[in-house]
Formats: structure tokens, sequence, C-alpha cells
DNA sequence: CACCATTAGTTAACGCCGTTAACCGAATTA
DNA sequence: TAATTCGGTTAACGGCGTTAACTAATGGTG
């Protein structure tokens, strides 16, 4: 009678609630906030009614961390934009240090704290891949037009190296920035200071000597 | 009478076999896996009798990690020898990596797991600074070398700022790859290669034109 | 020697946590 | 109307960190 419908649909909707409370709750308070009797306690359920809707609280993560992940690959729809594909690469990196920054517990979730449980089934997402590897392809795809403009030095071939490469040192620049906020006693340079250093090193490290990009850091910056 | 001594020596005794339990099951299973109540059972003691010894649980890790820096920084001992100052950066670079991948567990408490409490007051430590800066002061030192050297651009001039650069890269390497170990699906180069490649882009950003160590890598690796 | 103070360690309990089994009650279906 | 489905609740289990009250052995002191 299509009430089966409308029944689905609210179905779906509480779930959606659960979500949002424990997406809420996580990005306001941090990951160790987020338990099952709190989420709960948002939407004025029983904290045994979200097991109707996920499995456990892995699941429910597991979830969250896929939505975040389509939020992250957006945050690099800007990039595309910039024409220089070194500079695009350098505006990719400045946008992954903005991003761990200004959502810290979000890239925490999906980059830093190590579930119990691989990631490896975060979702069988639409088309092909998981959403992981969205923001990743974009990463291939820059890195990619960088190389094809035959810009960069020669021994550069191997494509994943060189985007697991870029990964790694944004990563590292962006989780060590995170967890040295609190740390005061130590005298940390700005981030922005590390980053625009590590994205020079690495732009130096990939093109060729005289590339025309190198004039714009080279003077003294 | 002295007797009193060995009271004080029968507690320390304690208080090292406390901390040995929870080492040892920190390093075998993981962080995770250290609760009051296991490292009781170790030792075959109350997990209430740990409380006589540690405040809580937190200042028992905090213990814990002094020593894992300890460790850590004497894992860096052998670079000192290298004699060219570049070659002993990327040296220290390796062996960063290296600690990080054999004491993967040491290395995620030390640097990766963001304890609830900042690392402010690791300990007031012997000497100046906390243990944390000995691994830090060394960093600093072999930069520091290579600055003196005359080698580096003259637009490297900020110590610190190289050292949290360096820094950040070999962090990123080492924690992407700790948290990349399972996630089979992705097709995750080498870690050696990746280290190498950072190290070669860390060297080229840093050293002038035409510099001697270039030709190490200059070829094509 | 007798008495008291100190203290390493235990017992019992509290309030959290994730999770499960049994149940309830309203809506759907036959 | 009777049977069935199923979103949600109640009560409970085992485990966690931590605390208060207590025990028992030791040490110093009159």
């Amino acid at each position: 009678m299509g009430s089966n419908e409308r029944r689905e649909r609210a179905k779906e909707e509480t779930r959606r609630r659960i979500l949002d409370a424990a997406r809420e709750l996580f990005a306001s308070e941090g990951a160790e906030a987020v338990t099952m009797r709190r989420i709960a306690e948002r939407i004025e359920y029983t904290p045994t009614a979200i097991y109707v809707h996920f499995k456990d609280k892995l699941a429910l993560l597991r979830e969250l961390m896929t939505s975040d992940l389509q939020m992250f690959a957006a945050h690099f729809a800007s990039v595309a934009a910039v024409e220089d594909p070194i500079e695009r690469l350098c505006s990719m990196g400045h946008a992954y240090i903005d991003f761990a920054l200004t959502h810290s517990n979000h890239y925490r979730l999906l980059f830093i704290t190590t579930l119990p449980i691989p990631k490896n089934e975060l979702t069988p997402a639409a088309g092909r891949g998981s959403p992981e590897e969205d923001a990743y392809a974009m990463l291939e795809l820059v890195v990619g037009a960088a190389l094809a403009s035959g810009r960069l030095r020669p021994e550069h071939t191997d494509l994943p190296l060189l985007c697991q490469t870029v990964w790694s040192c944004m990563h590292g620049v962006a989780s060590l920035a995170i967890s040295m906020r609190c740390h005061s006693e130590f005298e940390w340079r700005p981030v922005t200071d590390i980053t625009a250093m590590t994205l020079r090193w690495m732009v130096r490290g990939l093109v060729r000597d005289g590339d025309p990009y190198l004039s714009n850091l080279g003077a003294h910056p």
C-alpha cells in the first residue's frame, strides 16, 4: 500500500539522525566522546536502538568515515582550476594542510587513529574503488599531469611512488602539527612555514633544474 | 636501621615490575591491551595495587614513554659516526624509519597516539629539557652541522624550521607506513623506496646546486 | 616489651563502556 | 480478526579506570 515505503523512509531517517548525532558529537568533542550511550542520549533513544541500524560501533564509525572522505575529497575541488601543473600540486598540498587543521578531528579519524579493524572495506562505494581513492585518485591525476608535462626530472617515472611520497610528506606536516598543537613548551614554527618549506623541497626534488616555477621560490623566501 | 632502605628497595622493585609488565604487554599486544587489570594479573597483584605506585594510568604511561624516548634516542647512536654532514642527516633519516617500523608500537605511543593529557610534563628529566628533546637535540646537532658546513642553500638560516620540516617529512613516511600496513587492498610501494625518495628531495632542497653529494643520487636511481 | 604509626596491598564498590537476550507494542499482512 | 513483522525498550553481562575502607605486617618509640 506504499505505507511500507513510508516505514522504510522513517527507518532511513532515524539512521541518518544517529549518524548526524555521532558526527556532531565527534566534531565538537573528539573521537573519545563518541559513545553509543551519548549518541543515543542526543537523539533521545536507548543505546540499544542503534544496534537496529548498525551492526556495532565500528560499522557506525566506518560509515562516518566514508562521508568524511567525501567531504575531504570535496575540499580539493578548487585546485583543479589551477593551470600550471606544478603550482596545482602545491595548491593541493596547501589544501591538504588546510583541511587537516580546520577539521582536525575528522583528519584524525581518517588518517591518524588506527581503527582495530582495517579500513579495507570502508564501503563498496559507487563506481570503482573506495571513496578513499577519490582524493588519492585526484592526487594521481595532479601528479600525473606534472609527469606528463615533461618538466619532472627524468628519474621520476613511478607514479604511485611519487604520489605516496608526496602524501607521506604532507601527512607528516599535518599530523605532527595536530599532535604538537597543545605541546606548548616546544617552540614550534608556524605550520604555514613548515608547509611552504616542505612543498619547496618537493618541487625542487621533482622538477628539472631551471624550471620556470623555481624562480617563484628561488630568490629569498 | 637500614632495613628501611630494604623496604624502599622492595617498593622500587615492584614499581619496576609494574612498568616491565606494562611495557611487555604493550610491546607484544599493542596499546589497547594495556589495562590496569591485565598489568596486575601479570605480576599477580590486585589492580588497585598499581595505584600505590602510580597516580593513575596516564602517569604510568607517561613513565613508559620517557623510557621509550631514551630507547628511541639510543637508536641514533651510530649516526654520529658518519663523517659527511649531509650523509649523516640521511643516515639519521633511515634510522628514524627503521625505529618506527621495528618498534611500531612504541613509535605509535610516542608520536601517533594523542594522549588525553598533553605530554608537556613527560619528566623533569636529568639536566635540561625532557628526554624527548634528546633525539630532537641530536637532530638539531646534525642539521646544525650541515648548516655550518656551508653547503646548504643560502636561504636556509632558520635551524628550528629546518629541523621541524625534516622531522615532519620523516614522521609522515613512518606513520603512514605504519597505518597502511594492514591496508592490503592498496598497492603500496615499499617503505624503503618512499624513504629514499623523501630523503633525496630533502637533500636537493637543502644543499646548493652542484654539491658533491648530489652525484650520489643524481644518475638514475 | 608494649604501643602506636606507617604503609604495601586487598576487598568491595561505583560509574562508565560496548554489547546481547528477552521482551513489548504498534503497524502490516493474511 | 489472528498472525507476523520489526523498531524500540528493559535488564543484564563482562570489562574498564578509579576510589574508599580495610588488613596486616613492619618500624620506631615510651
